[in-house]
DNA sequence: GCAACCTGTCTGCATAATCGGACAGGTGAG
DNA sequence: CTCACCTGTCCGATTATGCAGACAGGTTGC
């Protein structure tokens, strides 16, 4: 039938632009779940009814349960025919702790198992972006790997790092894969000085979700740094991408300056001392 | 038909955990548009044919070009007909660089217009985790308030803070709205001293994801600190969310100490000087 | 001008997601 | 015990999403 033109009007104008709203389940699942692992919603906690978390989002209840099926199948949420579903909480997760590149050296005085899978090694021309951090001649070629650093044998960051191929040189494929770059680097003379790094957000994609053991549209902590030796000159080029629920940033701040112009400076991080494994989201501040 | 009963006999002990993959065209819209604010696809870049996405990511023409439409639609991509489909790059768009709680006065400096919008302004029991954490006791009251922070219009931030009661009372919901809550509370002889802030990600849920002018599922940057006054007691607790599109952390280290134990230490922050207003994501260091 | 390649647009059709409602059975408080 | 409330489960109807293929028309390079 499709009579001749004027069949569905549509909206003419609008580029009708429809958004593409992820499906209803995966919104309420992945909502819930944040809430969860970020302790907003406590261990423990007896979450609304269905039918209420169905009424609140607008959703049908065959919905909502799929979306708690997933927790549930996930560990962090326990049903209880009768009674109600409950928080079980990601509990023993809180995440590591880190704040510098001091990190590593850290969490190996804290005796924590880290371990460093290389997924890839090799040798390409230097990408715009890259050149431009790194201050190198567009098309240079650079050492290009990707390596994910596993704590207590599970995934927490994934990590793109380029390295102008004078520098990268200098060590193996094997030496890579089993010492921090930064150690590599400055063993064979190149002394990293100063660095510049931008903290930020993104969604995983494909590749780093199944690296990292998560699903696609998980929320990253995006951290881009570049090192730069005693010359000015780059000498490294990393992105990392971490897990939220299994790492973040932390930094203590000192209020400073005189009464006109305070301002907060970050205190010397202090060493890492091993503390209680769960621990709430913010710290008390050094006494 | 659904003939008797033996149609359909999908996975009876598996819980079936179909794991609800978000939808393919939303999928590959998020996979581009990371690319291209990221900068891995370098504005003015074109980007593969639309058949030929669609066979590599397995999918329908159609469902790419849902994708593509989209990214056209924010603007990211220009499509011309007949010669392929361009980075438009998220171009005048490079996130506003805080580090610290400085942030605004340095954004007023560089005679950015911020603005803010409150809200909510409440006073509640204290909930678990904030009494905790600003060490209140539990169920103790507090001033709750909830706003959205503007830069040239635009939202960037969405700010959740816990004030205890008598700190709070010190100033008024107007007040609130048109100054910053730290000069307030210096103002009435709260002193803050120290702070500790930990970073982190999190997914937009619905009203962030209003408030903030994204879509659901959206990456955000998650900031958690804590304020406490000279003699150690909590005076706020703040919870922020960023879009990373718009604001990003950036900090400069040096290393420091002598050749056995180096460490990276941050930078004193510099003042924030009004730059080039696009800038990559990484910047040089100070000379 | 011609061929190759691109986006723009349409049409049906298959499948998966969602909805609304109904019923069974467990739980907990009065 | 009884009632209110909860999860577990099933159903049919509706809608969104994705698929395959075809055609129109602009762009580019030879």
């Amino acid at each position: 039938m499709t009579a001749d033109g004027s069949c569905k009007p549509r909206a003419r104008d609008g580029p009708v632009t429809s958004a593409i709203e992820p499906q209803k389940a995966r919104r309420l699942y992945l909502l819930l779940r944040d809430q969860i692992t970020s302790g907003r919603l406590p261990s423990g906690a007896r979450l609304p009814g269905e039918p209420v978390l169905a009424a609140e989002h607008g959703l049908a209840r065959v919905t909502v349960r799929r979306a708690l099926d997933l927790l549930a199948s996930e560990g962090l949420v326990r049903r209880r025919p009768g009674s109600g579903t409950f928080v079980q909480g990601p509990a023993g997760a809180r995440p590591v702790i880190g704040d510098l590149p001091n990190l590593l050296s850290g969490l190996i005085a804290m005796g924590r198992a880290t371990g460093v899978r290389l997924l890839s090694f090799e040798y390409v021309a230097a990408p715009a972006i890259i050149a431009e951090a790194l201050l190198l001649e567009p098309g240079e070629r650079v050492q290009r790997s990707v390596r994910v650093r596993l704590i207590d044998g599970q995934p927490f960051s994934y990590l793109t790092t380029h390295v102008p191929e004078r520098v990268g040189l200098s060590y193996s494929e094997a030496d890579l894969a089993a010492t921090p770059l930064l150690s590599l680097m400055e063993r064979s003379g190149v002394t990293a000085d100063r660095a510049t790094q931008a903290i930020g957000a993104t969604l995983a994609g494909p590749e780093v979700a199944q690296a990292l053991d998560l699903e696609v549209g998980s929320a990253l902590i995006d951290l881009t740094r570049v090192v730069f030796d005693r010359s000015g000159r780059g000498v490294e080029h990393l992105h990392a991408l971490y897990r939220p629920d299994r790492y973040a940033f932390q930094m203590d701040l000192v209020r400073t300056g005189d009464a006109g112009e305070r301002r907060w400076t970050p205190a010397v991080p202090r060493p890492v001392k091993p503390e209680s494994p769960r621990r709430p989201a913010a710290r008390r501040p050094a006494p």
